[in-house]
DNA sequence: TTGAAAGCGCTACCAA
DNA sequence: TTGGTAGCGCTTTCAA
């Protein structure tokens, strides 16, 4: 409405919606330079308040929003976080990226997401772009980054930081979790209830971080390695890929009594597969997934899993990246310690 | 490799990998201008043959990437597209997204997700920052953009389309998805089955367009006014959702032999928490969803669903906002029919 | 068909 | 505490 007033008067003269507001406008409008309105808007440097408050008070008015291209091009940070995940239909990643959104918005960060469906290429063309784009930071939630991207990136100028594995460098930071720990609780659980011999339905990518769980779990098992016997199977990270492991399973005839899955996703599908084969859980085969997942809960029966919180390795990640006003670290390690959740899917092995 | 034989030789001075590669490093290598580097990086205007296969060649030598905040600082599209969505935990929307992402990618764009949350004001926020951000196009999966908010879109300059309703308008475009047709399929679906009370869970949302699929529910429903009850219950947009709604169908005493809810998620929880009262699925209630995410099928009994095709959405979204070579349309309504999966969550109607 | 040069809106440096 | 101003890398007239 004030607009409209405004703009009333004489002919069109270049309506003012049809332009960004500059920050030479606001400074026009608070009688100020170019300089001080951008010292008040970015927060930075000496600025008299009585100033301070007639710059804010222009922006309000003109509803100035800052053109992030000029910004990024004048060299100020870009705003920007980029985050790559492996595969964005998984729940898991998407809980990531939630909080970590969220709790980059709080500091009028934005983020753009990109995913690389597993593939090391794409993962290298996403980071590349990223970098292109020189994003503020960049989050890392795959299981493809080998060594040798991580060596790249270490030798880049781009903060990062790895939301599952990877290692912290000179600006990386690595936020990993305890699977082996959630592993180890796993197994106990199952052998505690008289599993002997379980399965373990793992991804079908034969990369290096991918097999984390895979090898926690044979860590896991072989503490009991007396009277545990296991078997390994692998299938996409999705319910049709638990279907497909839980297939070989049955026809490599080694009659598991417990199933455990390298995520819930694979454990919705095992879940089904085994319903169709007539067995049911837990009471003729046990199953079990991994991140507990909002679905977990929500199948029947109920998932027992190992609990990764994401919201909290989002919040880290997008701590980890912004600068802060107090003693920014540059880079650091965290580590999560995840938790067992039984529920229903669970439960004592059959009798022979 | 051959970047350190070049940068060898001297001393440091300014490392090549310190700094983005530009166009005019480009032109000096390639022997010409940067405007003819832009025209020929751009595939505008007229360029000599060799002299574009010359600059072509100094480009990739370079391994130039474009930056994107000077392109678009100059005016140029700015080749990124922002997308809006509800609630990015449902995977209906990520569906949605990871179409219109890939087919985006296909044409060098990238794409900025945000999500609104339901929220008016969120979704209000989120339309400044792309409009600030001068994105060259927006796609909107929300279903809290009501009349007003539209309003506002058309007279802005930025091209939109709607992702699942709204309207054609200036710039505005629409993919449009027949939910009466699909919800009348369903409810004929149940009618033939016998069900003559059906309980139908909506959202909680009071927003407009949220509300279309319960009203086309209540349109089909009322096709057989004469012997079929209904009721309406509502949760949020999620199992929770889903459970919640249920218990109120239940305490509200209405007994119902289906229920049909607004989406796969709150079925999914529709069906957990059926069960926690003894009533199994589909022998003592048939239960649907609608989308057929791909969750739908892993869950026990498989839902029955009516199939929204999110990945043709997708394209077609992305395959409106970006300027193609041929004719442009510029804006256009896409009209969508969605089709019933029956699969074993629903069945005959208990005998009373 | 090509080049020169004027900005796009902003930040950061140096002076005042 | 403030202002002046030189770019950031690119696109886009306008001339050549």
């Amino acid at each position: 409405m004030r607009e409209a007033a405004a703009a009333s008067g004489a002919g069109p003269a270049t309506a003012p919606e049809d332009r960004d507001v500059t920050l030479e406008e606001v400074a026009r409008l608070a009688g100020v330079s170019t300089a001080t309105v951008s010292r008040v808007i970015n927060n930075r440097g000496p600025v008299r308040e009585s100033t301070r408050r007639r710059v804010l008070e222009a922006a309000r008015r003109l509803r100035y929003k800052p053109n992030i291209h000029a910004r990024a091009l004048a060299g100020g940070a870009s705003r920007i976080l980029g985050m790559i995940a492996s595969n964005i239909e998984n729940p898991f990643f998407i809980d990531i990226f939630r909080s970590f959104e969220t709790e980059a918005a709080r500091y009028g960060y934005e983020v753009v997401l990109k995913h690389s469906d597993y593939s090391r290429k794409r993962l290298l063309e996403a980071i590349e772009t990223f970098a292109g784009q020189r994003v503020a930071g960049l989050a890392i939630a795959v299981s493809e980054a080998d060594e040798k991207v991580i060596e790249e990136l270490n030798e880049g100028r781009l903060p990062v930081v790895f939301c599952d594995g990877g290692r912290a460098g000179d600006r990386l930071s690595a936020i990993k979790v305890r699977y082996d720990t959630g592993m180890r609780r796993m197994v106990e659980h199952l052998y505690a209830l008289g599993h002997r011999r379980i399965a373990f339905l793992g991804h079908h990518l034969s990369l290096a971080a991918a097999r984390e769980r895979e090898r926690a779990f044979t860590e896991a098992a072989e503490l009991h390695s007396a009277d545990l016997r296991y078997i390994i199977e692998e299938g996409d990270d999705s319910p049709d890929g638990g279907r497909q492991a839980v297939q070989q399973v049955l026809r490599s005839g080694f009659e598991p009594t417990a199933v455990v899955c390298a995520n819930d996703l694979m454990a919705v599908g095992a879940l089904t597969e085994l319903r169709r084969y007539g067995l049911s859980a837990p009471e003729d085969v046990s199953v079990a997934g991994f991140d507990n997942i909002e679905f977990s809960e929500h199948v029947y029966p109920a998932l027992t899993t190992v609990s990764v919180p994401r919201d909290r390795i989002g919040r880290l990640a997008a701590w980890t990246l912004i600068p802060r006003e107090a003693g920014y670290p540059g880079s650091r390690e965290v580590v999560i310690d995840p938790e067992l959740i039984v529920r229903e899917s669970t439960g004592p092995a059959p009798r022979p």
